[in-house]
DNA sequence: ACGAGTACTTGTTATTTGCAAGTTTTTTGG
DNA sequence: CCAAAAAACTTGCAAATAACAAGTACTCGT
């Protein structure tokens, strides 16, 4: 997360995705969100990536910042919230089934089930429109 | 870019793909030698983005270290070296695409050519297909 | 032979991260 | 109804990383 000076800073599309994508937090952020179901501070906190908790809070308020997700109170439960992705979010979809897929085929160590390989090769928009109906459902 | 012990590294996708591009620089870099023809190490530093010389010098390790790119020396200029994109490398232009076209529908101050989005949406795989190809073609 | 070009390295300061502990509400269990 | 646990943070501090500035070591063109 670099900062930047107005200057420059208008124009480039990947410069635009780099503020998200270029920081490595809100990436398993992003993937805990659209993959993992999670939808709570503590699901983050306890994906077991080793986050800090106050690199949690700034990650988050940025994402929300940038309309990326959405923060609401969670209706069963006071003092808790649910962070879901907005349609901004889901936008992202697309780029990070190209990461699984780059990440499968180059990293021997990467473990993806394979029908979910299958289904990412055989038909990439299915697959996202399959998830985002998901993932938009589950936010009623 | 975070250091990672070797217990809990292996496996996920996401978390390998944050390697690359979860750092802005990178990304930066492997849009330079994408779309804009860099090569040498003066093209990375003098693309306008304002890097720190020993931190591009570190990236252009960790990008070489990752298989992505591959630094030969320019026959043409001794003590000159050309960086080009392996395979690997190239890999990842289907991600990059999905950011450019995610920032060109969600960023307004986001300018790409019409005919390059254009491109893009019609038809991703012959995009990736001539993109690829002509930079296969430049490391002759 | 000299200055400009190319790809760095080294040092020093500023910023960010990681770790640990503490705070404030809210719910749950006895 | 009261105490303890849960949930979402905040704060403080040491350590790591990045930004800035300068210097080095070859090379090329004139």
């Amino acid at each position: 997360m670099t900062k930047r000076t107005t200057e420059d800073w208008y124009g480039c599309p990947i410069r635009y995705g780099a503020t998200i994508f270029g920081d490595n937090w809100c990436l398993l952020i992003l993937r805990d969100l659209m993959f993992k179901g999670a939808k709570h501070y503590a699901d983050f906190l306890n994906a077991g990536e080793g986050i800090s908790t106050n690199i949690l809070a700034s990650r988050l308020t940025t994402l929300e910042a940038e309309g990326i997700v959405e923060k609401t109170q969670d209706p069963e439960h006071g003092k808790r919230y649910i962070y879901v992705l907005t349609d901004k979010g889901l936008g992202l979809l697309p780029a990070m089934l190209e990461i699984i897929n780059w990440a499968e085929m180059w990293d021997e160590q990467t473990e993806v089930p394979t029908e979910f390989v299958e289904e990412l090769r055989k038909g990439r928009s299915s697959l996202v429109k399959k998830i985002t109906s998901q993932l938009k459902s589950s936010r009623f």
